[in-house]
DNA sequence: TAGTGGTCTAGACCACTGA
DNA sequence: CAGTGGTCTAGACCACTAT
């Protein structure tokens, strides 16, 4: 009697899926029939139950284990995809024109809390700098970064008061780590000075470090202008 | 001559292909070849390259079109994944002891910035929730929520002087899409009361909006304690 | 229209893990 | 040891899109 609906697709089963799990046909912490029986049911193969089920699970709705099969998950976690695009990319996106400009380059010994958080050696030396991205002409972002000096052989040659060194760095230096830290801080000397801000002024900055395998490549401090947003969209 | 590697698993494949465009044998923007070579190459069937071929696409390493082939992305956009746990998850991690207490409950017409948010009809009212989050006795976040009246019939029996109005939502109502939007503020009145700031500490804050379908859900903001850092690692 | 990726199938074997 | 998910295969057809 019931009308035989078909689940040719991944994306149809995932959605079916998911649809059973917002209903509560499938509680929070309960298993779920095995692939097998899904797939007699669905009537297609195995192979396309496991890409739904496993898209469900990479994105938190379920949790898979061999043996014990496969639960809904309890607190289905909040995943949140950041872009951090480069900012020349971000600017334009919002149809404003880039400016950028370097205001120092210098090689020197980093300050304690960048060596720590990369793992650098103490007393290593690493090229700084710093500079400023404009949109419209109008102070965007600073930044303040370190650049390992053996990320590589031509490092000091380049001439970066023409164009960012993270674009730079992200075409000529891999990396295989990331991580990124958030937090709000108020206006520093050098962000009074080059984003207008005064000393009240709240500021979200972003420090982001990448390694190569365990070789540290770069640490960079981002100010964003005051007011700015940092928004990231996720569905499923 | 050659020594012959075994490409058996999409993970091998993918290592691989990912070492090819680190050491730039392929190059950004240029096409790699076509599945079917890789196949042919690596001895595997196309399905395996495909796997591997699709999570370096998914991962921003290349890009891939029908009938254009496959290319090295010209910027690998780094994405980062930002898990926005229970705040209750996230203090018990740091092995403290979780405390709430609901400071505010109300139904009350949301703030025009809510309803432009959520997409609200202009008068339409809504449950709002204060709470503070505390580690171990100490105020961790407070948040600022307004909860749509028809996301569950039971909504206004719910008690949330016990628990996290966050945690009651995930269980009991689904969503299909989120936004989050991090932001650097000035504390307010409410936060100089309740996280212990004052007026002129930058505090790091959180806007978080939820939809089933079209549908809103949910508007919470978050304002964490003075000092507070998101961090979120990637890895490829 | 032709070439490329996107997906499905049916079957097989492997890997992990609880009993 | 047995049951479940994880993956591979060889082949097939479909979907999109530049030409």
């Amino acid at each position: 009697m019931n009308e035989q609906t078909d689940f040719n697709t991944w994306q149809t089963i995932e959605a079916e899926v998911l649809r059973r799990i917002r209903t509560r046909t499938w509680k929070p912490g309960e298993p779920i029939p095995k692939e097998t029986d899904l797939a007699q049911e669905f009537g297609c193969a195995r192979t396309t139950v496991n890409r739904a089920l496993r898209k469900l699970a990479q994105d938190g709705f379920l949790e898979r284990k061999r043996r014990l099969g496969t639960r809904v998950a309890l607190h289905p976690v909040g995943k949140t995809v950041l872009e951090v695009s480069i900012i020349r990319q971000e600017i334009e996106e919002k149809n404003g024109t880039y400016g950028y400009r370097l205001v120092q380059s210098k090689v020197a010994q980093p300050p304690n809390t960048v060596n720590f958080g990369l793992g650098l050696k103490d007393g290593a030396r690493a090229l700084n700098l710093q500079a400023v991205h404009l949109m419209d002409g109008l102070p965007y972002a600073i930044e303040d970064r370190w650049v390992c000096l053996d990320v590589a052989d031509d490092l000091l040659t380049v001439d970066f008061s023409k164009h960012s060194a993270n674009e730079w760095l992200l075409e000529n230096v891999p990396y295989t780590k990331a991580q990124l830290a958030i937090s709000s801080v108020q206006a520093g000397k050098l962000q009074q000075e080059y984003l207008n801000a005064d000393a009240a002024t709240p500021l979200l900055q972003l420090d982001r470090s990448t390694w190569n395998g365990d070789q540290p490549v770069t640490f960079v401090s981002l100010w964003y202008h005051s007011g700015y947003r940092l928004i990231s969209q996720s569905s499923s």
